[in-house]
DNA sequence: CAACCTACCTAACGGCCGTTAGGCCCACAA
DNA sequence: TTGTGGGCCTAACGGCCGTTAGGTAGGTTG
């Protein structure tokens, strides 16, 4: 599902790029230091990429195919499904997309805010299409009534998305379980947290948080 | 020209670096834009700084002490009050801390996941702190009855730092009512989305989002 | 065989960075 | 008047950075 032109030895640069964004920052990532995680010297990189810049557009861009891809699976998985069912799936397919499939949705995520000007105006039509998807899902499950219409759907992407892409910075899916993170969020934003006088469905016996690690 | 121009020499040049640390990312700001900035020469700074990882930590110390400060006043503020009211109450405090009494707060929270180490090291303290208080908050509400026992405490504070914390990178505090965003994040959170079939306070008249702006 | 292409290397260039040493100016105290 | 020290400047250092030019080994193709 990648694109038609990748090469072999650009992908695996492509991937360790992505994971030394992702947990250093883009900015205090050497070229010298992804050459060297692949095995070759920075000036190699070149025949690959035409400049730093580049390699990070090509990790966003990777990023957002995997995240559309996500949507894409989960709107057609969840097509005749209640409200609330389609909504934690949407949630999980987000978040699954962090963290499968390689660094590069979550390496979009925490790199995008301060990437060079050229490379934001270059990936933020497709970020807007995600956006818009998003809020197409949200607008339709208030026309369908199963949204409360006093909502704000801007204010509720964004903090969904805060919420959702804030988990980078806490959990490990190597250490905790992505389904668990994914039904207590999307509960949590569905239903609230206050304790309702009537709480009939407490069949779910959740205590602790899923992925450590700091 | 982000700093201002009466107030003593090292207070002003940690508004400058608190603002450009904010905006452009810490990395990517040079000691010789912060001078500029205040109308010093780079060298100048290690009068009043002894390295460039001092001033940011000094930034991050000033963002914990206004949040903590914020959290003192809700704290005392909102004893008597009902949960959800106190909540709600929390939230603004948090929100307020981000927009108020200059960039260091909003600093804090964009800059410190690529901070340098010996920077990070020394904050964390801090920050957990921070975050025990709100885990302390929480679990009283679960205590008292008035939060949902089955919502897991740290996955709820978790997703509402990110919730919060991400605004910054769309809300605009000179175009967006604060009020405005903290109800309507407060109110999702506390009672979430989903359009219930009885739904009796519906007396707020909510439209559309405060601060837009990208 | 020769020609060519792919994938890398070596070596360096200019530039910007954080940081430092030493000097200058001026308000103010004695 | 002569210190004294706070606040800033100049000039430079070494270092790492992105990037480039030119070269080379090995495989493929005619």
């Amino acid at each position: 599902m990648t694109g038609s032109e990748t090469r072999p030895g650009r992908q695996r640069i492509l991937d360790a790029a992505a994971a030394m964004f992702l947990e250093r920052g883009f900015r205090e990532t050497s070229l010298r230091d992804v050459a060297a995680d692949v095995g070759i010297k920075a000036g190699s990189l070149y025949y690959h990429f035409g400049s730093k810049d580049e390699m990070l557009a090509a990790v966003f861009r990777r990023g957002m195919e995997i995240m559309q891809a996500a949507f894409d699976e989960a709107d057609l998985a969840g097509s005749g499904e209640p409200a609330e069912q389609r909504f934690h799936r949407h949630v999980r397919a987000h978040l699954a997309a962090l963290y499968e499939n390689g660094p590069y949705t979550a390496a979009h995520v925490t790199s995008f805010r301060l990437a060079p000007p050229v490379v934001r105006d270059e990936i933020l039509p497709a970020r807007d299409a995600y956006e818009a998807r998003w809020t197409a899902l949200l607008e339709r499950l208030v026309a369908d009534g199963d949204l409360d219409p006093a909502v704000s759907i801007p204010v509720l992407r964004l903090t969904l998305f805060g919420a959702m892409n804030a988990s980078v910075e806490w959990f490990d899916p190597g250490r905790g379980d992505l389904d668990t993170v994914a039904s207590a969020l999307a509960r949590q934003v569905w239903s609230g947290v206050a304790a309702g006088p009537v709480r009939p469905s407490d069949v779910n016996t959740h205590e602790h948080p899923p992925g450590a690690g700091r």
